[in-house]
DNA sequence: AGCATGGTGTACTGATCAGTTCACCATGTG
DNA sequence: CACATGGTGAACTGATCAGTACACCATGCT
């Protein structure tokens, strides 16, 4: 099971959505974008859901890890790297065709709760609270799981405000804001 | 020119795309829910994404409207205020058939920075940037525009995360962060 | 050789999309 | 009375939507 072609849809899928939005993107612009006839699509994939799914399932796995590892790099105490993931997301942010987090967007077009998409999105963003979560008490902080909360919650809304670009620059607001929320959660 | 047809339409509008998303409601679905004609509707707005800007103008007058007075209701010293802002965002939060925020699903759904939904959803932002951070300075608070900029982070943060729905609750968790925020910002 | 696997291209279905057309109706005002 | 204003209903256009049907092709394995 090397790289097939359903490995290939789904990886272009994923820039076509993420440029183009889930539901504004017809099957027939996958096809003239991706190069892939429609029949070996849905050889692959029952709907358009199943795809988006699976391509969900790509970009959190694309995500983290890049996140993670940037981290890493950035800096070298768990309590540094927390503060670095929002140099990690300036990069982001000014990387060209910069459009918002994916799932945030995807939460947005299947708004309802109980939708398999919006539930996968959510389980994102619960994976991210649990590593964040494990940082900060290999930190050493107390409340780690508040604190990670916190910090989340500043990274959404760094997200969310860099997309609408009605300000400057969110990631370092958000850094100084994470700075702040560190030395009151103790060490 | 006082309660028309228009209004009716624009306010019955809201509600639908509101429930419903923008591009996943279609004309028809309007005339249905609404119970005004089509011809009606194109004789008031030349197109659909008229009248979606048409909401989001009700919709911006609406929720600031909303916050404003919300926040001085809870509270008296414009310090005071500004922690209550999570309070109300609470009281949002846990109303039956909360879908998150207008005008981030809007930038979500039309992406692109230059279209004009997206510029009205991003001026929408920028005035509440104003009044946050004519309260901060009338708090008296040190920097008051990099202040103001954080709470809204925490604001956009807790709106995305309860619409997700992975975490309790958003808003206490941003307004913890918030009140340590402003410790830091002196007084 | 035979045959399965995984792919292609094209044309189609029925539904739905935004938007238009046209004939009609109720109201109020000159 | 006449006539404008603002509304209705329903049928339509042409495009696009997700998804299907069918005939075909290249590869490689046995």
């Amino acid at each position: 099971m090397r790289p097939t072609k359903r490995d290939e849809l789904v990886q272009k899928a994923l820039k076509v959505f993420y440029r183009n939005g889930f539901q504004a993107t017809g099957m027939d612009m996958l096809v003239a974008e991706t190069g892939i006839s429609k029949t070996s699509m849905y050889k692959h994939f029952r709907t358009k859901e199943d795809l988006i799914l699976a391509v969900l399932r790509l970009r959190d796995e694309q995500f983290r890890n890049w996140l993670y590892r940037r981290m890493e790099e950035l800096a070298n105490s768990p309590r540094q790297q927390l503060i670095a993931m929002f140099d990690a997301l300036e990069e982001w942010f000014s990387e060209p065709g910069y459009k918002g987090c994916m799932f945030i967007k995807a939460s947005s077009e299947y708004q309802d709760a109980s939708h398999l998409i919006h539930r996968q999105s959510a389980d994102h963003k619960r994976m991210l609270e649990g590593h964040i979560t494990a940082l900060a008490e290999k930190a050493g902080l107390t409340k780690p799981d508040a604190l990670a909360r916190q910090l989340l919650l500043l990274k959404e809304g760094a997200i969310v405000t860099a997309h609408l670009g009605h300000t400057d620059n969110p990631a370092q607001d958000a850094k100084s804001a994470a700075v702040g929320l560190l030395d009151t959660h103790g060490e």
